[in-house]
DNA sequence: GCGCGCTGGGAAAACGTTATCCAAGACGCT
DNA sequence: AGCGTCTTGGATAACGTTTTCCCAGCGCGC
């Protein structure tokens, strides 16, 4: 851009002839080391580099350390809500250790996710986040651990969001118990008839939640019809083809909807309206996550609260700690059930 | 994780030898280069680098070619959707490109941008991309502009989103014209007497937008009261704030709040909920972006839809093409106004 | 049959750091 | 005085690529 002289960035070399210093001390006056440098001749370093301005170049940093401070962020999509306030959590766990943030978005695809990951590692990251990963059960699983491992053989960590039984360090979403407690609850409010709106089977995430909420009506002797799972996919989208589907069935012997997360369940709520369907007259909703939209729809929405965030500052607090353990750490972060009014007590 | 043998990574060394051939060969082959490479050699080297599960190291390569095949993104907040759209956008954008994208987030902080801009520095991305913006006006703003100006020299390029007169490639988002649009149509609606709630003066995009509210009304030789412009933060918290503050005043003589963005105005929608104050039947409320919670919040919001992963695309596109320009450029985009229910037509 | 341009492989020099040595001086102890 | 032992600055060798040379082989025109 403009047609300035394209000179190349100072280097820690120029620094150090500015400040008439070697370059080992340059480097050791900028960024500490353990070795002390004279307080004189730092204080010459430092201002030289200001003078010049002077910016460490990370990635000759990242070659001669061996590994990048980096944090690799694989997402299916920051622009869905559980994804960016997760994003938000690693981020600002990253940066208190000094550790930036590259990110890169799935779009839904197992494919992608195994390419990403791949060209992710090139960047030598210290941190692998894995959120929102959908190789459950495909013929990639074995591509896909096997690319992890390798990375790990390098020195790096994989954290993984949500996705048990790999020998990763895991934050786990405790979807089981947050979708049981849910259907408790949901039955307590006096609903009996439910139908389900559910994303594909890989994901983990969508079959925990389903299965649990199950478990949680089992135990009042009630059940879910197979006939009554509409598995779309796991978007606002999904959620108005889910009740598009349910509709089209007919919805006399249903009471109350349960959507495996709230972008569903808000996509559903809009198309529910339009339909002409009151919630939660003709029918109640329910969704999970609690994303910041959830109080503001109207109905406001009853959920499972996930604290988000927190999931994405764990996983960054996870790998940071790897190598005070000797074996994979699981860490369980659980979800509390959350009425509004889209669910409310029955008569 | 686990105590297995820490290998280093197979380096470009190890790729030749295997194949029995010289780096020179080995890298032309997997990067290609200008230069041919008989195509059974390059066979070779590919097959022995799958097999080595080889993975260019970036910053091997960054520091080689000079820059790193990479964007930086700074935002306001990854958690809100008015970001996290445009990121998207990025996102998709660098992709194409084989960019990967490192993302900041200065927490609304205009220091933080200051420290942030030189950290991604370090990372000598080519493209820096910066939204969200503070810094107009302040006393951080020169600095800000060297900073910037000084990694222009160094061959990266800047694009500032929706910030004008810098002197930078800029994506000029038309605030003016999209709230002056606004303000027609409410007025057209048959709303006369308004509030607005917008940011701290030195964010360009709340400013402009009120500015262009305000000569939106001025064309019907209406105007808006001082007292009546609510000046809270740029977020959901903010919106609340400007509630509570408006309610202190009274609204017998406002029939329409203005909030300058989504995120506020859903704030207000749920606060005037709270506080008994019914929309639209006490007060309409029109907001601006059009984030996708804004048809779902019912009433259904009135806003400016802008075309927000649009702009994070055009950002990074902008970028790439400046090599071809001598001068900088900016790209308008524009907004729509949507109405909604939360602005009805008035009796 | 001889120079000459072209092709494509390999050696080696960058690129900007950090880390490992080495050397020289200061200091303490006998 | 002689001799280890610290301390601290400076050379220099990595780190893993790309890229610039150099050079050998080969086809081709005269």
């Amino acid at each position: 851009m403009t047609e300035a002289t394209r000179t190349s960035a100072a280097t820690l070399h120029d620094v150090a002839r500015e400040a008439g210093v070697s370059l080992a001390t340059a480097s050791r006056s900028i960024n500490g080391s353990t070795r002390k440098v004279n307080e004189e001749l730092r204080q010459r370093v430092l201002l030289a580099a200001d003078k010049l301005g002077y910016v460490a170049n990370q990635s000759a940093q990242a070659i001669a350390k061996g590994s990048a401070s980096t944090v690799a962020l694989v997402v299916s999509d920051i622009a869905d809500p559980y994804f960016s306030t997760m994003a938000s959590g690693v981020i600002r766990g990253a940066e208190e250790a000094r550790l930036l943030v590259t990110m890169a978005m799935t779009e839904r695809s197992a494919e992608r996710e195994l390419e990403l990951v791949r060209a992710l590692r090139g960047g030598r990251p210290r941190v692998l986040v894995l959120t929102g990963s959908r190789f459950a059960g495909t013929e990639l699983e074995a591509s896909l651990v096997k690319e992890l491992t390798a990375y790990e053989e390098t020195g790096g960590t994989v954290v993984i969001v949500s996705q048990r039984s790999l020998p990763f360090d895991t934050v786990q979403i405790d979807n089981l118990a947050g979708a049981r407690d849910l259907a408790r609850a949901l039955v307590d409010q006096g609903y009996r008839r439910f139908a389900a709106f559910t994303g594909v089977s890989s994901l983990l995430t969508s079959s925990d939640r389903l299965q649990g909420f199950r478990d949680g009506l089992g135990e009042f002797g009630l059940a879910l019809d197979d006939d009554r799972v509409y598995r779309t996919d796991f978007t606002r989208d999904g959620g108005i083809a889910a009740v598009d589907a349910m509709l089209d069935d007919g919805i006399d012997d249903i009471d109350c909807v349960f959507a495996v997360n709230d972008v569903m369940a808000i996509g559903a709520l809009s198309r529910l309206r339009d339909r002409g369907v009151s919630v939660p007259d003709d029918i109640a909703i329910a969704g999970f996550d609690d994303i910041d939209t959830a109080r503001d729809v109207t109905p406001a929405l009853t959920t499972v609260r996930l604290p988000l965030a927190d999931v994405g500052a764990e996983a960054i607090h996870l790998a940071l700690t790897a190598d005070q353990r000797t074996s994979v750490a699981t860490v369980t972060i659980g979800g509390d059930v959350v009425l509004r009014a889209s669910t409310p007590r029955r008569a």
